[in-house]
DNA sequence: ACATTCATGTAAGTAGTTACATGATTCT
DNA sequence: AGAATCATGTAACTACTTACATGAATGT
């Protein structure tokens, strides 16, 4: 259901098609939600039919631009004042690592060091992402930014963690 | 997919019951990977029938105890080996940051607040887990141990951020 | 006797993924 | 002319959730 209010956000800050807001999907929003292309024209389809966004412009090759309407926008307002977030319950990387036991200390912590280089990959790509952009002086960007800081502050401390257990580690 | 990997790593250390499951689901588990009740049993049955797990012992009131067999080790150690964690994808928490910017900014920072107390309740649930177990000193305690610290860190992190995006809130 | 906990299972529905399918427009 | 990109849609499948259903054993 969150795909839902991840649409309508993106639509309440601008109109965008389809196609845009898979890329957007990909660009600013991937550690937040993600979505395949399927999932999201199903779901547009969806919220154009219940009257939550609309088609307000068509282009070249059967684009259809989507707009937020005013029902969108309450309703949008409604799930972030009305209703509480779920607690995140789905983390790979760390369920993994309760289970290190059934190998050997070298794969173990090969598998953790796996994890610090992702980490620093990660924290690299978001540097890049931060500097690519020209923050303009909105709303918008202000919690874009927040955001961002929020992904930086992850990966650094993912990757500290992953320092430390390589450390916990017993040397062999 | 990863709900059977769960389980099988669980069946690893030791053999248990699909009551048995639940419940380490919901305790140590809890913020690396959740299953539902009906999930889990039914993931179960699947995994005996492939012959990954296999029931060993029959207790009182319909319980069936499932043991991990051979191949199910093998499997466990292959997906820890040579598969790739997924990326994590849904944190619905930080979805709605992205969308402040509809809501009025005292709604805006009352949610960031919301966002700290959640953390630091959490990162106390934590602690008090980590005081209430006695860690015998073996592989899988180990990496309990550092999946936990991941957990403080983490809870750590959250609550630190949301404090310091309240700061950055202009003045109203 | 009654409440609680232990214990398992199934059915129906929703959300999400993968694969297939098509075609217009733009760039080189 | 051919490749790349833009652009949308549907079908089949897998994963996950919610709700329903049952009943044995244990504690008070």
């Amino acid at each position: 259901m969150s795909l839902r209010y991840a649409l309508l956000g993106m639509l309440a800050e601008c109109p965008a098609s389809g196609y845009d807001l898979i890329r957007q999907f990909k660009s600013s929003l991937a550690y937040a939600w993600s979505g395949t292309q399927s999932q999201i024209y199903t779901e547009l389809s969806a919220l154009a039919e219940v009257g939550l966004i609309a088609v307000s412009d068509a282009g070249p090759r059967g684009r259809k631009e989507y707009t937020i309407s005013d029902t969108g926008l309450t309703e949008l307002r409604r799930w972030l004042t009305e209703t509480k977030p779920k607690p995140l319950a789905r983390n790979e990387k760390l369920l993994r690592v309760f289970f290190l036991g059934v190998l050997s200390k070298k794969q173990a912590e090969s598998y953790l060091n796996e994890l610090a280089m992702i980490a620093a990959a990660q924290a690299a790509e978001l540097s890049e992402l931060r500097e690519s952009i020209d923050w303009p002086d909105d709303e918008y960007s202000r919690y874009g930014r927040i955001a961002l800081e929020w992904g930086e502050r992850y990966n650094a401390m993912n990757e500290e963690w992953a320092r430390w257990a390589i450390e916990q580690m017993p040397r062999h």
